[in-house]
DNA sequence: CGTATCCTGACC
DNA sequence: GGTCAGGATACG
């Protein structure tokens, strides 16, 4: 479930039902969700008011009234679930945060990679990140810049959150083919056209998929996708079949005639 | 740079 | 039984 725009529907979602809340508790179903909570941590967090939820790239922040912080990061296939004290868990819930008006809010994750981390109030709690793609500052300089020491393919380049915060295995092929850029281009040698198109390409693409929820989710409709999951169809814009290659031990779907090198 | 690893479930 | 999965990281 989550990229980019899925974890900003969440993080409203949370925002909406957490937001001037205390918590009453939190409570570990899985123990690899929550290796990183200690058990004074737990008793720290209640009682505690949500005073913010933050997304940055793919993270999310809870700010607490004693200036700590709760940090999520749903990786493959977290999401939240809400609902009231005493309804049933949801199948695959790994942590429950109850809330001191009766709501629940669950992290649910099949795959149970999710993590949540707890910081001290003035602890740094977010890995380096690059510029966030839907800010109004990112431009081809930005992308430029970020992409200016990395000598490897642009698509695995655009999956490390160092060089552009948030993008992941669906909005980097996809990206990618909107601004007409082969996947094994390299990364720091693209020209000033390439990198304007794949700035624009990188900020549309996103910025269409969180205006409209669910488009690209898998599964439901993927009316949007017009290469990822789609190898051997024909491509959308010149009808050549979209093919699949392995990048970096992951799935990367191109056109070869768009995107030739 | 690529690969293995963390987890579980779906699918062939 | 093997492969794959929208992520990230530790390692060679």
């Amino acid at each position: 479930m989550p990229e980019l725009p899925e974890v900003e529907a969440a993080a409203r979602v949370l925002r909406d039902a957490a937001v001037d809340r205390r918590i009453v508790s939190l409570r570990c179903l899985h123990a690899a969700t929550c290796r990183a909570v200690a058990a004074e941590d737990i008793a720290r967090l209640a009682g505690r008011r949500i005073v913010d939820v933050a997304r940055r790239g793919k993270h999310q922040l809870l700010t607490l009234d004693d200036g700590s912080t709760l940090h999520v990061h749903f990786r493959m296939a977290g999401d939240w679930h809400v609902d009231r004290v005493g309804d049933d868990d949801a199948r695959h819930t790994r942590a429950v945060l109850t809330l001191d008006d009766g709501t629940r809010v669950s992290l649910v994750d099949p795959r149970a990679l999710s993590t949540i981390v707890v910081h001290a109030a003035g602890a740094s709690t977010l890995p380096a990140l690059g510029p966030e793609p839907t800010d109004d500052g990112f431009s081809a300089a930005v992308l430029a810049d970020a992409l200016r020491s990395r000598r490897g393919p642009i698509k695995p380049v655009l999956l490390d959150q160092r060089v552009v915060a948030g993008i992941g295995n669906i909005y980097a092929a996809e990206a990618l083919w909107r601004a007409r850029i082969s996947p094994t281009a390299v990364a720091n040698r693209l020209s000033p056209a390439r990198l304007a198109r794949l700035a624009d390409a990188l900020r549309d693409t996103l910025l269409e998929a969180i205006a409209a929820p669910g488009r690209y989710s898998a599964g439901e409709t993927r009316d949007a996708m017009h290469v990822y999951g789609r190898e051997g169809e024909p491509c959308s814009r010149c009808g050549t079949a979209i093919r699949r290659r392995v990048q970096a031990g992951r799935s990367t779907y191109y056109c070869p005639r768009c995107q030739a090198r």
